[in-house]
Formats: structure tokens, C-alpha cells, sequence
RNA sequence: GCAGAUGUGGCGGAACUGGCAGACGCACAGGACUUAAAAUCCUGCGGGACUUAACCUCCCGUGCCGGUUCGAUUCCGGCCAUCUGCACCA
């Protein structure tokens, strides 16, 4: 019988789904297990080869955990609002619930032919009323804390999309999903606080299980630096300017301020000011500047002096000059800043541009002191000595630099302060295809949450999917459903019309998996508290300063209400590479190298797509699709059903065998954990060939080999094990253990370097002792040939690894 | 510019904690089976020198230069290249 992938594969699945093989268990007496992969955005492309990497790899752990007796919880779910199906909605007249009925309908088709262990019983869409009552639930429940406000403010508009982006959405100056430039629009938008979690959400990441690089990336988003704000007055006026700086050592350099080009003084001020014309002048050409060119393409200072008023220095009491600059931001600190030329590159670029005086304060530790003119900016904060400043002389900067901000402190002249480059979230979308925001606006009352028992507010059936005039939401239009009673004073009141990002259904969807259907809450406290944390989440890198950032904001702010038990959602998170193209780029329609997964498992089989996808390279790193290797993974298969035909019976790993099967349990069982898969199926493959080799296999040996193959290619293994007589399947089987003691070789072919170069090996008993060693590596025949008219200078020996011999 | 990662045969990649570089797969070559082809099975396969050939032996080889070490793909210093993220954040 020839390998039928396609029978066995639908077989197999069939009854998977009839049977719930794979569901959670209530039983919350039993130790967890929580592996978590991000839902899809169900796309009318379908699935990409992309997602079963990532779905693959976790589904390998879940299965393996299931048979170490684990009460697994492996779910899936669809994150299915979003701008694709708007405009396609909008293009094509169909409403966007019906295209992603039918996208959804198709991915679950793709998933389940897969084979992936999900608990389909607890698939979850965040476009389901049932389930975005829950997202409005949060909202309001952020609303109320504090957490949620409106403001009136620039935001990042897409000319494209015709919405409002959060900074993380704009890339390069264009919108990240359309491409479309992105400019600057007053707008009224609701925002969430996030920045107010931006010390924990950095430093609670000592407390998980992250991979480093996603660490770093997340602190270097939230970006926290430590420095001080220090006051310098206005001379002849009450008026004074706050500056932030990471460097409070180096005020004795500072020679002059710059403010933003928005800053509030330029008005305040413009009675003393001299020159208020010109500053007008540059605030404009400024302001039309987008942030893509005030950041990306203007790197040449640009700026104004203030003229008629100058700062005070706050020790010294000298005279500086003010400046406006567009390269001081207006959004970041305090919109002002100390300029110390001589020890900031930027400062020192506007210094010499604008010929304004620089000081040197800091010198390099080697010079002892003298002073040697700089050429450039001295920066390096490891290596510096203080000079001309005063009190500080002689210190180090970091020594400095708490002495000053103590000085400061005690002189009311500055506080220490913590700053980050993490901004609050754009929460607002003027879109139709998104949660509603569960909020009223009263002109009695303000702005009103909906009463929690009012939720869900659902999405008013509408036709009519274009933007509103100016940007308005596609609900604006809607003028019975906007008009509404205030559920405070029950006065007359409208909806707000806009609705929330993508980001918001994604923000706790593993919440709700814990407890799908609930109707009275998140999920019960009893789900969450058994099932909190996720255990292992995988997901790509892309995410990790958007989604991951703001799933752990959310999580954290419901700890703080008392709905969640753990600080954090995630305890491990670990990410996958991307998959290319054969030809080595990113895959796209327009380059034409996109592979459906669709295709690959008519004509291989599920089960090839999975080993091929893990055996391609390292999990975590790109990898180019090739049409070559996944052959070499099917013929690989076809192998293993073959070896039925070699099968002999046996209870115990033959003699022959023993020893590869223990190492194999060990190697593979270690490698699932570090997620080195394609070293996996190295294994497997080298046991096949061995099995070949030798044209035998027993009973015991291939229900083991099965069972260590089952989590990647589960299909082929559950019928092979079917069809040699096992009663039970695998799936309801225990994962294989290894005897340590069996693993080890008791002779070791110990290799022989002279010169540190290998001339020979000797077969030597493990653990051999020295003397034993010499005596047999000298006895070999080669080495003694080597040896001739040399002498030795010395001998190594590292037991179980190597035996050098240098000589002269 | 800053942060992180990567660099090994024709290709994808392997190598525990510093200990036989190239596992496994692809491609390629040869053989078996076949009327033939495909499939399958077996064998070989980093480069070079020596050799009629095989075996043996020797030399070179993990991006480049240097260092530590009996011994370096692995550790250290300095470069180069590619990728990803951030980018005037005071």
C-alpha cells in the first residue's frame, strides 16, 4: 500500500472534530498547560505559508505536553476587524460582516486541514457582539479609571485610509498598511493612557520569559532616560522656562536655551519680544514641515534667536540667549532645553551653524585635567572628568550628576525627573468596520460610558461605507442611531461616531479563551485564575511593539481592577522568522513568489507542509520557501510508511537499536523546548536511514519513533500506529521517556591530535583514566609514526573528548 | 547615527559548556531494478596536491585582520557586508 496522505489525513481529522480530541478540560485540578499563538486576521488571500510556522511549532509543544499529562489549552480565533474588509466592502457593496463571514469560513477550512490540536470549541472573533461587548467593557472600564480621555489634538491623519493613526502605525512618514502619505490634522480623538503603565510595562519586564532582542525592542520603544528639570528665568520678567536634561552635570556648559517652535513663551512673551515677525515666519515654515521631514530629511539645524529677552542662568546668574529650533520637539520633555555644545552633537551642530559660544565642562579622564580644544562634541559619559564647574570639578559625570540634581533639589532650582518617548494611544478610527466606542456625549453631563448592562452597543446595519465628509467616521452618517438619551441625566444625547483600532479585539482575546462563552463576565474568575498566565505565546517580531505592548497595558491595567490575577499576561514569549520567497524576498502578489498552502498539501499532504516547515532552518530566523527541500520532506515520509513492511515483533528496543533510541527521546525531547525543530527532524531522518540500513524495525521501536514523530506530522503516525496493531491512538498515549544511563557510550572514539591537528582516533572505554589513555594512544600505530624524531613537549588529555600531543 | 541579529560546501543548514568542521536535506554524479522513463533502493559528493587508479599521505578551508589557548565556527580586540527595529527623544 502506497502512502495515501490524503485519505489518512482526512481520516484522521474527521474524528479529531467528531471526538473533541483536542479540547481543554474543565478539570482545573490538573496542571495547566496555556500555549498561544496570534489569531489571524482572516484576509481574502487566504492563509500564508507564513502562519502554519508559527502554528506548527506551538501545536509540536501542545502535543507533547497533552502527553505529559498536561491539561492542555491550545486555542484559535479570528481577529477579524480591520481596513481590508472595509474597502473591499466599500468597492464592492458588500457588507464587510458577510466578506469576513466568508474569509473566516476559509481559513478555519485551511487550519483544519492542517492539523493543528486547536480547541475549536473556543474559537473566538472579535467582531462578534458577544465578544466586542467585552472590549467596550474594558473601555469603559479604563474610562472610568482615568485611563481613556479625549483630546484635541494633532494627530497623524492618512490620506489614504482617511483615518487617524497612532504613531506606531506611521513608518517613514506613510501609513504602514497603505503606503499613502500621512500629515498632521486637528482632531478630536479618544485616547488611552498607556504612558502611565510605561515604568512597569519596562521594568516588570525582569519578571518574564522573553527573548532578549524583544526585550530590548520594547524598552527601546518606551524609551525611558533619567535627568532633571531645571527652571532658568526669564530676566525682567516672572516668567521662567523649564528645560529637561539627561545631563545635569553639564550646566556650567550650557551657553544658551532653545525652545520648540510651539512653545507657549513665544506667545506669552511676545509683548517683550523684538522680533516677533520673523519667529512668526519660521514657526509657519515649521509647522508645514511634516514629521517625516522635520526627522527624516532635514538633518541641517535650522533656527531663530529670540530676540529682546534672554535666560538666567540658574548658579551662575549669566545672561543666555533664547533660541527656536525645530530640532526640540514640542511633544518630548518639556519642549525646551539647556544647550550645552560642547557636550551634545546636536547642540554643538546648532553652535557652530549659528556661531554661539561654546564651554567646555568635561574633559577625557587621560588628560588630567587640561583642557585641548574640541574638534566635535565630547560625549562619552564612562570616561570624563568635570572641569569649570564650579563644585563639580574633579568628579566623574556620573558622580556629578546626582551631586548636581541633590544641588538642585536643595536650591528649588530643578527636581529629578523621568522621562519616556512612549505617547499615549490614538484609540480612534473614523471607520466603520470596528467596535463602537461605548460612550455619549450630554451637554449636561459631558462625556457619558453606556451602562454596562447596555452592552453590546453593536454596529448599526448601514449601506454606506465611505468616510464621512472631513474625515468623519462612516457612522456620522447614521443620524438615528448617533441621537440617544444620556444614560446620567437622561437628557438628550449623541454617540460618539468613531470606533476603535484593530488593536483593541487583539488587546485580551487570550482572556476570553479561557472562558468562551461567558456571558456574565471577561471569563470567570475560576478560568482565568487556573489558566493565567499564558504559558508560551508565539507570534512575530512585527508585533512586539504594538500588539504585545498594548496586550500587556490592558493586562495590567485589569490586574490593577482586581480581573486578573498575575501582573503579567505573557510568561514566555518567543517569535518566529519570516518565510521568503524562493528567490529570497518577502513574499507578495506583485513579486509573484507567494506560496498557498493550499496547494502544497493537495500535492504533499498536511503532514509534509509540517516537517517541511520546521525542517527549513532555525524557528526564529528567516528562511527562503523551496520547492526542492519540501520534496526531500514528502520523500521522507513516504519512508517512514514504508518501514511497516520491516516491521518485527518485539516488546524492548533490540540490542542494535537500543542505544539510538534513548538518544534520540533525549535529543528530541530537549530540542522541542529550545525550539531547534529542524534538528528534530534531522534526528528523525537519521533513525529512518538507520532503520533501513539495517532492514528491521521491532514493535516497541516504532511505537516509539512514532510517538516522538506524532507532534509533527500527527496524521501519518496515528495510522501507522493504528495499522501495527495499537489499540488506543497516540494522541491518548504518554510521551516516551529516555534512560540517561542508556544514552552514553561506553567507548568513545577518542580522537588524537598532535599539534592540535587530528592524525587518528583510538577506540578508548568511557571515562578512561590517564595513564590507561597514554599507554593505548601510544601503542596506535599512526601516532607512533607521527612521533618519530620529535620530541613531546607536553600531553592533554580531557577525558570523553580529546587526546593532543604537541611536540617539537 | 543608535540598538539587535546574521555571515560555514553549488544551495537550506548542523556542531553540547573551547575538543574529529560540514550532521540532515536539496542539487549533482555513479550503480541496481526496468523494454524504457519515473518512482524506489544502494554508493559517492568542501577545495587542492600526490597517484594510471584505488588506498594512503600532505596542504588550504567557517566574512576579513590580529590576539588568547595544547586546541577557536565557538572566547577577546579591530574591521567589512547584509538584514531588522528606532531615528534631532535633549
Amino acid at each position: 500500500m502506497s502512502y495515501n496522505f490524503k485519505e489518512i489525513e482526512k481520516k484522521w481529522q474527521t474524528k479529531w472534530e467528531k471526538e473533541g480530541t483536542f479540547y481543554a478540560k474543565e478539570d482545573y485540578t490538573k496542571k495547566k498547560w496555556y500555549g498561544l499563538v496570534e489569531f489571524p486576521y482572516p484576509s481574502g488571500q487566504g492563509l500564508h505559508v507564513g502562519h502554519p510556522r508559527s502554528y506548527t511549532a506551538l501545536d509540536i509543544v501542545a502535543r507533547k505536553r497533552r502527553m505529559e499529562g498536561y491539561n492542555v489549552l491550545y486555542p484559535i480565533g479570528f481577529d477579524a476587524f480591520g481596513l481590508p474588509a472595509e474597502n473591499y466592502a466599500i468597492k464592492n457593496h458588500i457588507h464587510p460582516k458577510i466578506i469576513t463571514e466568508q474569509n473566516i469560513a476559509n481559513f478555519r477550512r485551511q487550519l483544519k486541514s492542517l492539523g493543528f490540536s486547536f480547541d475549536w470549541s473556543r474559537e473566538v472573533n472579535t467582531t462578534d457582539p458577544e465578544y466586542y461587548k467585552w472590549t467596550q467593557w474594558i473601555f469603559i472600564q479604563l474610562f472610568k479609571h482615568g485611563l481613556a480621555y479625549k483630546a484635541n489634538m494633532k494627530i497623524n491623519y492618512c490620506t489614504g485610509c482617511k483615518v487617524g493613526l497612532a504613531n506606531e502605525e506611521v513608518v517613514n512618514g506613510v501609513c504602514e498598511r497603505c503606503g499613502s502619505p500621512v500629515i498632521q490634522k486637528e482632531k478630536s480623538e479618544w485616547m488611552l493612557k498607556i504612558t502611565e503603565y510605561a515604568g512597569r510595562l519596562i521594568d516588570d519586564l525582569d519578571e518574564v520569559n522573553f527573548l532578549d532582542k524583544i526585550k530590548a525592542q520594547q524598552k527601546n520603544w518606551i524609551g525611558r532616560s533619567t535627568g532633571a528639570e531645571v527652571t532658568f528665568k526669564v530676566d525682567g520678567t516672572n516668567e521662567s522656562l523649564l528645560v529637561y536634561t539627561t545631563r545635569p552635570d553639564t550646566l556650567f556648559g550650557a551657553t544658551y536655551l532653545v525652545v520648540a517652535p510651539e512653545h507657549p513663551i513665544l506667545k506669552t512673551l511676545a509683548q517683550k519680544i523684538t522680533n516677533n515677525e520673523e519667529i512668526k515666519a519660521y514657526q509657519e515654515q515649521a509647522a508645514r514641515k511634516s514629521d517625516f521631514e522635520r526627522t527624516e530629511l532635514v538633518k541641517d539645524k535650522t533656527g531663530i534667536e529670540i530676540k529682546g529677552i534672554k535666560a538666567i542662568h540658574p548658579i551662575t546668574g549669566e545672561k543666555m540667549p533664547i533660541w527656536a529650533s525645530d530640532y526640540v520637539l514640542w511633544g518630548y520633555g518639556t519642549g525646551a532645553i539647556m544647550a550645552v555644545p560642547a557636550h551634545d552633537t546636536r547642540d554643538w551642530d546648532f553652535a557652530k551653524t549659528f556661531h554661539l559660544p561654546v564651554k567646555q565642562v568635561i574633559v577625557p579622564f587621560q588628560t588630567r585635567g587640561e583642557i585641548e580644544p574640541l574638534t566635535e562634541a565630547f560625549t562619552d559619559v564612562e570616561d570624563g572628568t568635570l572641569v569649570n564647574s564650579d563644585f563639580l570639578n574633579g568628579l566623574s559625570v556620573s558622580t556629578a550628576i546626582s551631586t548636581m540634581i541633590s544641588y538642585l533639589e536643595e536650591h528649588h532650582l530643578g527636581t529629578k525627573k523621568t522621562n519616556y518617548k512612549l505617547r499615549d494611544w490614538v484609540f480612534s478610527r473614523q471607520r466603520y468596520w470596528g467596535e463602537p466606542i461605548p460612550m455619549v456625549h450630554c451637554e449636561k453631563c459631558g462625556w457619558v460610558p453606556l451602562d454596562e448592562k447596555d452592552l453590546p452597543l453593536t454596529l448599526p446595519d448601514v449601506k454606506d461605507f465611505e468616510p464621512g465628509e472631513n474625515g468623519e467616521s462612516p457612522l456620522a452618517k447614521q443620524t438615528e442611531w448617533i441621537q440617544t438619551t444620556c444614560p446620567k441625566c437622561g437628557g438628550k444625547a449623541t454617540r460618539e461616531t468613531d470606533t476603535m483600532p484593530q488593536w483593541a479585539g487583539s488587546s485580551w482575546y487570550f482572556l476570553r479563551y479561557m472562558d468562551p462563552h461567558n456571558q456574565n463576565a471577561i471569563a470567570s474568575k475560576e478560568a482565568i485564575n487556573y489558566w493565567a498566565p499564558v504559558d508560551w505565546y508565539n507570534g512575530g517580531m512585527e508585533h512586539t511593539t504594538l500588539h504585545l505592548l498594548y496586550s500587556r497595558f490592558w493586562y495590567k491595567f485589569l490586574y490593577d481592577i482586581g480581573v486578573v490575577p498575575t501582573k503579567e499576561p505573557y510568561a514566555k514569549r518567543t517569535s518566529h522568522g519570516m518565510i521568503l520567497g524562493s528567490n529570497g524576498e518577502k513574499m507578495s502578489k506583485s513579486k509573484g513568489n507567494v506560496i498557498n498552502p493550499d496547494d502544497i498539501v493537495n500535492e504533499f499532504g498536511a503532514d509534509t507542509l509540517r516537517v517541511y516547515e520546521m525542517f527549513m532552518g532555525p524557528f526564529d530566523q528567516t528562511a527562503p520557501w523551496s520547492m526542492d527541500s519540501i520534496r526531500g520532506c514528502f520523500k521522507f515520509l513516504d519512508r517512514v510508511w514504508n518501514m511497516q513492511d520491516m516491521l518485527v515483533e518485539g516488546d524492548t528496543y533490540s540490542p542494535t537499536f537500543e542505544k539510538m533510541m534513548h538518544k534520540a527521546i533525549q535529543k528530541v525531547s530537549n530540542d522541542i523546548e529550545e525550539m531547534k525543530f529542524n534538528t528534530c527532524v534531522s534526528t528523525f531522518m537519521t533513525m529512518v536511514n538507520e532503520f533501513y540500513h539495517h532492514k528491521t524495525i521491532n514493535k516497541a521501536e516504532f511505537n516509539t519513533f512514532l510517538t516522538l514523530l506524532n507532534p509533527f506530522a500527527p496524521h501519518i503516525t496515528e495510522e501507522l500506529f493504528e495499522t501495527i496493531g495499537n489499540t488506543k491512538t497516540i494522541a491518548e498515549g504518554t510521551w516516551p521517556t529516555y534512560d540517561a544511563s542508556k544514552t552514553i557510550d561506553e567507548e568513545i572514539d577518542m580522537p588524537i591530535q598532535i599539534n592540535g591537528k587530528v592524525k587518528t582516533t583510538v577506540k578508548l572505554p568511557l571515562d578512561c583514566d590517564e595513564e590507561k589513555a597514554k599507554e593505548m594512544v601510544h601503542a596506535n600505530s599512526v601516532i607512533q609514526t607521527n612521533l618519530e624524531n620529535k620530541t613531546i613537549v607536553k600531553e592533554i588529555y580531557v577525558k570523553n573528548k580529546i587526546y593532543n600531543i604537541v611536540v617539537r
